[in-house]
DNA sequence: GGGTACATGTAATCAGTTACATGATTTA
DNA sequence: TAAATCATGTAACTGATTACATGTACCC
């Protein structure tokens, strides 16, 4: 069984299944949207795309219903699981990514008038403001649910975040550069 | 001529030759990975194929040298600086994206030990302060040069992510979740 | 029993990366 | 002048998205 390289999504996979028991893609999909796909969205297709790899690749199994809406079910194996830890531990290289396009504009406002920067400003403070809102709502939400420990330290990260751009944006408005 | 759909790094070619002027694929990745690469990276690649789709859209003219190398150098046409200036106009509406792996094992973490998370925090620190300090460093390199100052700002914002992010993974060194 | 929302999957396409290949310039 | 580095480009692959297609369950 040769190493197959695993994206992202891969572990993404990976880990829900491991941590949450026997799953379909549309399973997998829903937890992640609620979850990790605030920050790091991707299509559900790709939950498709992504067992069908583990599986030949021997890190799942897949079972699939003989009768109804015969849907394929998804469980960790023995290296499925040490493929899993064996990443958690390994130190992480990859720098983290801020892909925002309202920072791309920011960065060519000079091409465009300080109505324009402050316009966009002020939209991302509501924009942010909005999913500070909605990650609060979270929080709250997770409180209540045993074992949601991971998650919420998760999402304070995604709190903190959006705090932080309320206030950057602000003062972008209050004092556009030029 | 039909109004192609542009993605984000197309923007990013556009901005730069707008902004800083004629510009070969190069140049543009050289310009790139000193700004905005440092949040939102791509490929070297990917900027030989962009201008290429810009050209062919009419928002570029290409212009390649007879002799020597010749390289393709780009200018931004009318239509395509509209075009800049419509979408700086126009409001943000993708969310921002906040892709870490480091976040990614937090989540899963449950699936670790109390050890491998301190590990893991203790590497996130070390990695989102050597992050800072380049960023403290371009900032000091910047501060000197005339029309910086759009960089300047998009900076702050990475500066201000790390210094969240060392604060962030201190805590969690200090006290994990159960 | 007809509509609406939920659930499941695939095919086609395209963005984006890796790997390869090579030419030009500088420097030891 | 050889080595190293900078510069330029393409081809092949694959990750990831959009669009399509359809079945099942619920609810009015």
């Amino acid at each position: 069984m040769k190493e197959v390289d695993l994206t992202p999504s891969s572990y993404i996979v990976l880990g829900m299944v491991s941590a949450f028991g026997p799953a379909t893609s549309y399973n997998i999909h829903q937890w992640a949207e609620r979850s990790i796909g605030h920050f790091w969205p991707f299509s559900r297709a790709q939950l498709y795309a992504d067992p069908r790899r583990l599986t030949e690749a021997g890190l799942l199994n897949e079972e699939q219903e003989q009768s109804g809406r015969r849907r394929r079910s998804y469980v960790v194996t023995e290296e499925g699981k040490a493929r899993l830890t064996a990443w958690l531990k390994e130190p992480t290289l990859e720098p983290t990514e801020i892909r925002d396009s309202g920072l791309l504009k920011l960065y060519f406002s000079q091409l465009s008038t300080k109505e324009g920067l402050v316009q966009l400003a002020a939209q991302q403070v509501e924009a942010h403001r909005q999913r500070l809102g909605t990650y609060k709502q979270l929080q709250a939400d997770l409180g209540d649910e045993d074992g949601a420990a991971f998650a919420l330290v998760t999402l304070e990260m995604g709190v903190r975040f959006e705090q932080m751009a309320v206030d950057f944006w602000q003062e972008v408005a209050q004092n556009p550069p030029v």
